[in-house]
Formats: C-alpha cells, sequence, structure tokens
DNA sequence: AATGAATGAGGGTTCATTCAT
DNA sequence: GATGAATGAACCCTCATTCAT
C-alpha cells in the first residue's frame, strides 16, 4: 500500500492553476508518445495516464474515449501539416514561378515538417493504417489531400507546358505520395543516424528523379 | 482380432496429413480475410472459427495461439512472393538482357501477385505495421527484400552505364519502393473499380516514370 | 471554485487507505474458506469474488492473481504464527526456567493458534502441500521454523541434562513436528464435536508422551 | 508436420502383444510419477499418454477418466500397503512375543515400504490430501487403517500391561501416526542423500523414542 | 482395440469506462 | 474539476472427453 503522499498533493494544487487547455494539450502529447511507439491496442489508457502525470477520470474530462484521443491527435496532425502546405513562397521568389523549384518548396516542407516530428510520422504511417474502418475515413483525408497536393500541381504543369502531357496523373500523384512517405519514414523512423540526414539535399534529390522523369526534357 | 495391415495404417495416415494440411489451409484462408478487412485486434479467434466452421478449440490445434496464425501468415506471404520474384525470363528474350525490361518483368510480376491478393496487401501494408515491435522483424524482412531488389537493379544499372553514376542508391529504392508498394494498395485495395486496372499498361507507365528520371538520357 | 484543503484531502487519502485494507483482507477472509475448503484449483476467482460481494476485476485490484492470493494467505499465516510462536513467559514463572514446561507453553500456544483457526490448518496441511514447487518454498519455511523449535530446545535440553544425549535430534524434531501437525489437524479439522476438546489437558499428553521418552529418567 | 513414421506402426504391432494388463499398469506407472512430482491439476492426459507412448483416447479405454487413474493409483497404494502390514514374524521369533519388538516389526515393513516408493510417499501425503471432498473419503480410509493398527497394539499393550494404563489411546494413535508419516515423508521424499539412511537404525530410533515415553518403565 | 482430430465448457485475466466522494 | 476504486464485458486459451475411422 502506497504511503501517503504530500507531492502529489502538492502537484494537485500546482496543475490547477495550469489552464485546462494546458492539461489537454499534456495529455495528448504524451499519448502521441506513447501511441507512436507502441501502437494503439498496445497502449492503455492507465500508461497515459501515468505519463501525464493525472488521474485515470481526469482522461474523461477532456477526452470522450480512447478513441477520441486517437482522433483528436490524427486531427491536429492534419491541421498543423495543412498549415505547412499552405505556406507559399514570396510572389516574387523563384520558387514561385518556377513549377519544379515550387514543387521543391512544398516538398521540403512537409518532409521537414515529418522529420522534426516521427511520432506523427509513426501515428500517420503505422499506427493509424491497421485500426481499421473507423480511422480509414480519417486517413483517407490526408491521403486526398497529398494526392490533391500532387494532382494540381501536376495539371498546371501540363497546362504550363512543363509536364509530359501524356502523363497518368492519378498514377503519377500515387507515386509521388508513395514515395514521399516512405522517404519521410525511412529519414525519419528508422534511421539510425538522424544527425548525418541533410534534408536539402535529400529534397533535391527527390525532386530531381521525379523531375527529370516526368518533366519535358527542354530542348 | 482383424490382422493389422500395414498398408491400411499408412494410407489413414496419408489421408489424415492431407486432411490436416488442408484443414490448416482452410482456418489460414478465412484468418487472412478477416485480417485483411478488419485488423488484427479487432479479428477474434472466435470470428476466426465461426467463419472456418470448426470449433474454438480446433484453431488452438493447428496454431499455438493467435499469434502464430498471423505470423504464419506474415510468412507464407513472403514465401509466396520471393517465389515470384525468383522468376527470370527466358534467356533469349529481351527482358533479360535490357536493364529496363528486366526491370519491368520483376516489377509487372509483383504487381499482378498483388493486385491478384488484396487480402495480403491489406496485411502487409497497414494490419502489420502497426502491430508494434514483434512484428516489425517481421516487416522488415519484406522491407529488405524489397529494397534489395532496387539496390541491385539499380548498381547493375550503374555499371552498364544506364543509370545516372551520381544516383542516392539508398533514397532511389526507396523511392521506387514506397512508390510501389503505394501503387499496388491504391489499385489492388482503395480502388474500386478493379476491373478497369490494365496492370500492362500501369507497369510501362511505372516503369517509363523512373526511367525517364534516373536513366541517362541516351545522346 | 472551492479552494482546495489539504486537511480533506489527506483525510479522504487516509480513509481510502483504511477501506482498501479493509477490501483486502475481505477478499482474504473469504478465499481463506474456500481454499481451505475446496481447495486451490476447486476454488475459482468467480466464487472468491461472489463470496465477497464484488466484481471480478476488484479481485485484480488488490491482487495481481489468484496466486497472489493464495501466497499472501500463506504468508499471512506465518506471520500470525510466528508472532504466536515469539511469545515467552514470564521471566519468573516455572515455566521459563523448566525445559519441560517451557516446551509445553510453546506448544500449547501454538496448538491453540490452529486449533482457532482450522482454515489455516486445512491451507497448509492439506491444500498448500499439493500444490508443487511454487507453494514448497513458502511450506518449507514453514517447516524450517517448526523443526527450528523443536532443534533449540532439544539442543538446549541435551545441555541442561534433561534430554538423553544419544537423541538423534534431527528425527526427533521430525517426529515432534509430525505428531504436532497431526495433532492439530485432527483435533482441529477432522473432529467432529470440536467442543470436547481440553487443549490443556491435550497439551499435558503430548508433552508427556514425548518427555518420558526423550527425557533422561531422573534416578 | 509429423512425417510418416514406421516406428510407431511397429510399436503398435508389437504393443498388440502386451496384455491389456501390462498396458493398464503401464499407463498407471506413468501416471503415478507425473502425479507425484506434479499433483494432480499440474499433470494432464496429455503428459501421461505422452509418456506412456500411447494414443490420447487409448486412456479412456482402460480407465473411466482421469479421476479414475488417481483413484485407482491410491486404491493399489493401500491394497499393497495392507499387504505388507498384513505380514506376521514367525509364530517363535522374539518379535511376535514382545510387544516393542511386534511394534517394531510392523513399523519397519511400512518404512520400509514407503521408502522404496517414494511416489507413493508423495502421493499420499501431498498430492491426495488437498483434492477436496473427493478423494477426503478414500485417504480417510488410510487414516483409519493406520490408526486402527496403533490402536490396537496400544490396547493390547495396555492389556499386557507393557502400556501405560493412563494412556490416551486416541491421541497416541495420531501422534505416532503423525511421526510415522513426517518419518517417511523426510527420509523417503525430502531428504537428498538417500544412501545414507539406514532404515533398521531409524525404525530402532523412533520405537525407542515412543516406548519409553509410553511403555512402563520396567523396575 | 487403438487412434488422434475435434470439441466446447470453463477458467483466469485485461482494461476501457463510470461514478461517488 | 479531480480522483481512483469499482465495474463487468470480452477475450484468449486450456484440457478432459468424445467419436468416427
Amino acid at each position: 500500500m502506497e504511503s501517503l503522499n504530500f507531492q502529489s498533493v502538492l502537484k494537485l494544487r500546482i496543475t490547477t492553476i495550469l489552464e485546462a487547455e494546458q492539461r489537454k494539450k499534456q495529455i495528448l502529447n504524451c499519448a502521441k508518445k506513447l501511441f507512436a511507439s507502441r501502437g494503439y491496442y498496445q497502449t492503455q489508457i492507465s500508461d497515459i495516464q501515468k505519463a501525464a502525470g493525472v488521474a485515470r477520470g481526469t482522461i474523461y474530462q477532456y477526452f470522450k474515449n480512447k478513441d477520441d484521443i486517437f482522433t483528436t491527435l490524427l486531427e491536429n496532425l492534419f491541421v498543423e501539416w495543412k498549415c505547412v502546405l499552405s505556406k507559399i513562397p514570396d510572389n516574387n521568389s523563384e520558387s514561385y514561378k518556377d513549377g519544379i523549384k515550387f514543387f521543391r518548396y512544398k516538398i521540403k516542407n512537409s518532409f521537414e515538417f515529418f522529420a522534426n516530428d516521427p511520432d506523427y510520422c509513426n501515428i500517420l504511417l503505422k499506427i493509424g493504417l491497421g485500426l481499421g474502418e473507423n480511422y480509414d475515413k480519417i486517413i483517407s483525408r490526408f491521403d486526398k489531400q497529398v494526392i490533391e497536393l500532387e494532382n494540381n500541381y501536376l495539371l498546371a504543369g501540363i497546362k504550363l507546358n512543363r509536364i509530359k502531357p501524356q502523363t497518368d496523373v492519378e498514377l503519377a500523384s500515387n507515386l509521388i505520395g508513395g514515395a514521399f512517405m516512405r522517404m519521410i519514414y525511412y529519414y525519419g523512423v528508422t534511421k539510425k543516424n538522424r544527425e548525418d540526414i541533410d534534408i536539402d539535399q535529400l529534397t533535391d534529390k527527390f525532386v530531381d528523379a521525379y523531375s527529370f522523369g516526368i518533366f519535358i526534357e527542354k530542348s
């Protein structure tokens, strides 16, 4: 049996001061790490609760249920990622005018986003996928957005005569999406020596590989 | 007392073994469908048992536990897939001599394999990934094999002066692997109108997209 | 918002601890009766749960598993019994000086302890024995303590010239221990009319039987 | 999957020749060892079956159920032990006439019986005890027989003026029985160096310890 | 008589969620 | 709001027994 614990009483007081929003974020962060490293079903509410340093019931004051935590996490991921995607280069910059450079700009931003947040990588690419129908809807929203990006880019490219007109846009989007996700997974999660990664250089190579297959060779 | 009869004992034994093998396959098939559609944790032993039309205990005569069923499934997948990968074109055929065509031959075989078995696609690309450390080892075997294929191909290609020598083989392998897996997933699982798929044509496009980005432009 | 109140938190905590201890004892008591009357394997968790009037899961809040309940029970038995054994007669009393009377004092205390707790008798002498290696270690602790008591007594007796010097202490300890355990079992558990038992008188007879076999006849 | 096994076919033929009674004994012997070392519930039918080298179903041709095996074992134990007990010394021998020597003769025979069969010791003293009501009846039969022996001996001894007339026969029987069982358990099962045991000597000491406590000192 | 695959009742345990304090 | 003891549905797995061959 645990002996009386003044620390916990103190903690209680202190945490009361923390805003509810803070508390929710704290729980979410702990859940994120746990889900990312163990998976959805291997992570128990009690693990999250302990990691967050709150009582069991407190979790349920901020989230409807376990599912809700994970869904919130996924949705936050999309919000944050969308925010990154929506960034556009300066009007005057070269990136804005040149199709390849615009593509490169977008790829690099997303790459950076996931490289800095391996937990999100794991949750998106490993955990979320195997959870069945309920989550497929959410995940497929992400999918659609990636594909949409590629799609628009490709169509614009064709219009501007920068991309081979016979390109199968549907397939190409998937190839780019698949290659990109694999890249962020490999360099963001799998790879051990993460210091070695030079995002700038990798992005260049990525874009190159695609560009000079897809783009019309300038004569 | 009927005299013991070696032949009849033998026959019995053989029949039993065949039946047992049959029964195991049956259970495995039912489990495959269920795992593929619902995921590992959403699939109960009782579901598999009902689907296979056997009693609860029967499952445990053929498999040590739930985990064993899934592992067996994954291992079968690798055996079958490896078998497909090991196929080589006729010595005299064009595929054998031309690097691109050899690549195309391999891609197409694997594509066909997974297109014909969407359940395996799901298990490999969705379910297996989220199950944590135990399965990561098995899954990573698959990964290594895919990457090995790409790797060898790329290195050979560089030697033969068909692939740009400055190519980052590590990255390129991942890109091709990621794109390929995404392709089989998209066309094998996600896509609704599966009749429309022309594997031959898609393979061509896939190879094209990569080749003319990676391969040295003939001058 | 009501201000947090250290006192109330403390009180809550203390009450909770007391209640928890109470609850644990309650479960333990029900388990004791059941184990004693039915044996370990015949007693289901659901039986204990029903007897204790708590939900299935509650058991697992207080005990790791079924094994833990039984182990706790055995350990409590030893603690309580050791407490009885450690009692010593008044310095001045006759019991303290006279070897036989000291022996008698110890025997009587233990006899009383087990006679008042037939469930403990059963658990120790019947149930615990058949449970295999895991419990043998615990049970043998009991054995050692009984034997230790006899041993010390015998050795002291030999020194004081009250016990025949040629006595085989190892054997004698076992004989006394076996006879004692049999006695508490017979009079504590087997015997139907338990009111008839006069512990004082039986103890006298027990001591007599041994003394005048082991002790040197006064010349 | 096990490959075809000619050995098993051969074994089948050979064992057919063995009498059914032999087969039953064989199963019983294997069960005895297993029950003795693991306990009743820890021993599975499949263990017995494997140890006996017969098929699962065969067990049920010789025994109604698991319970029946154990009961048969216990009953055999009693038959064999009774047989040992019923032996009487030569009419003319000293053992026959002298109460103490008669007692010694009986004790030694039983001691030898159990010392030679530690499995029976275990089954009787450990396993059988914890199995609850069903077996209590059988076990208590054994108990009664031991006590009967003591009882008769004691009453006869009193008649012959060899035993103190004030002896509490009920208690004394239990003391002797408990001490005896403890002795056979300690020297037959617990003790490591079993070669060191000198049954003759131990029996002497056992009888001595009791005799000179119980028997009237000859003046 | 011998076999061993099939059976399914029944057990222990987990864990998300509730609710009185 | 915060707590954490209590809950009980649900799950995996074991194993004695049956029965068609």
